[in-house]
Parts: C-alpha cells; sequence; structure tokens
DNA sequence: GACAAGATTCGCT
DNA sequence: GCGAATCTTGTCG
C-alpha cells in the first residue's frame, strides 16, 4: 500500500478542514538527488469564494492566480516581497480557487542539505518555520509553479503522523490585515506540541 | 509604461 | 518593536 496521498486527497470541499488535516502529514521534495522532508506543523487556508485574503477572491483570476483554478493536488508557489517563495497546496475541485498555505514544518530527511539551504550551522526551529523559511529548506521556488504533488515532480505528499484533535490548536492567519472583517478567520492551525511553529 | 504594495524575515535599537 | 531589503504582479493612465 502506498503512503503517498493521492490528487483526490486534496479535491476535498472543505478547504479548512482540510489545511487542519494537513498537520502532521509530510512533505517531502527530491531535488538534484537530495532529499528533504519533514512533518506539517501549521498551515492556513485560504477560500476563493468569500475571503478578501485569498488572491483569488471574488473569482479573480489573473496569471498568478490562474492555477488556483485547477483541481487539487498542485503547488501554488509566488514570491513575496521578492525575496521570499511562499508554497501553497491548491485544493477542491475545479473553478475552486482554495489553496492551503503551509507555514511551518518539523525536519524527518535532510536535516543537513536544509541546514546548507538556509546558511545555518545549528538546529533552530527558524530552520522551518515561517512561510519563507519553509520553501528554502525545502529548495522549493517559483519554478515549481503549478507543478502536481506527485513523486515523479519531485515533491510530494505522504501520510505522516496522527495528531489528537485536541493539539491542533485554530488561531487568525498572519500578515493579512487587508482583508479587513475576514482577517479574523481562525484558518490557521498548528500543533501545539510541536517547537516548529511561526507565532503563538 | 509607471507605480504602489505585498500570505516575510532579519538585524538593530 | 521597527524598518529595510527586493522584485513580481496588478492596476491605472
Amino acid at each position: 500500500m502506498s503512503q503517498v496521498l493521492p490528487a483526490s486527497y486534496f479535491q476535498q470541499k472543505d478547504v479548512v478542514a482540510l489545511a487542519r488535516d494537513l498537520v502532521g502529514k509530510k512533505l517531502i521534495t527530491n531535488f538534484n538527488h537530495k532529499i528533504t522532508a519533514g512533518i506539517i506543523t501549521e498551515t492556513e487556508a485560504y477560500r476563493g469564494w468569500g475571503d478578501k485574503a485569498c488572491h483569488a477572491h471574488l473569482n479573480r483570476k489573473t496569471k498568478r492566480t490562474e492555477i488556483m483554478y485547477h483541481p487539487g493536488g498542485v503547488a501554488y508557489v509566488y514570491l513575496c516581497y521578492g525575496i521570499h517563495h511562499l508554497f501553497n497546496i491548491v485544493t477542491n475541485t475545479e473553478n475552486h480557487a482554495d489553496a492551503v498555505l503551509i507555514r511551518a514544518l518539523e525536519p524527518a530527511q535532510g536535516l543537513q542539505t536544509m541546514l546548507e539551504r538556509r546558511g545555518l550551522s545549528a538546529v533552530e526551529p527558524r530552520v522551518s518555520s515561517g512561510p519563507g523559511n519553509l520553501s528554502q529548506a525545502m529548495g522549493i521556488n517559483t519554478q515549481h509553479y503549478g507543478k502536481p504533488l506527485e513523486k515523479s515532480e519531485n515533491i510530494w505528499l505522504e501520510k505522516g503522523i496522527i495528531i489528537d484533535y485536541q493539539n491542533i490548536i485554530s488561531r487568525k492567519r498572519v500578515g493579512i490585515s487587508y482583508a479587513e472583517e475576514d482577517a479574523d478567520l481562525p484558518w490557521r492551525f498548528y500543533n501545539k506540541q510541536s517547537n516548529y511553529v511561526s507565532i503563538r
């Protein structure tokens, strides 16, 4: 039996429930024969319909957001502040522009490679906490925009670990004050017991 | 064609 | 706690 999560998993309708479920899943990349993997500890849900924080809200379709209208199971990567690559997973079915931002994970494999990519010598939470840091540690950047999350594309997810429901905290999302009332939605989820969380 | 702003991070005060 | 770094994208003229 395969541990790899199939595209159908990402095509669930409820992006908020999916964001919670993704905490504890394992994200793996394999670039240039360097494998890095980590257990996801923090996520945020973004919904195309009725969520001002989403890049694709009000059915806005541009070159950047176009990928979010695809069926779930592909990567949405974009450059923020000209510096940071942010990694999202597109969810739901076609023409529903939902996505989950992966904000932090706990290294499980290839720690040395992560440290090299981050330019760090000692292990500390910021190796892979925070969406920009995580992408850098995993080697993800905008050239992976639109890639299916399959083993053949060198970026995929596996079953990971089960986390007690009570250990997953939901809080307001981060850095989206421009979204007015939607900025208060508790659509950020993180593992209470992990040190690899961007903000508590 | 120009310009403002951003789902962030880090270093300094 | 605050501000700079840095560049793509979207919007407007």
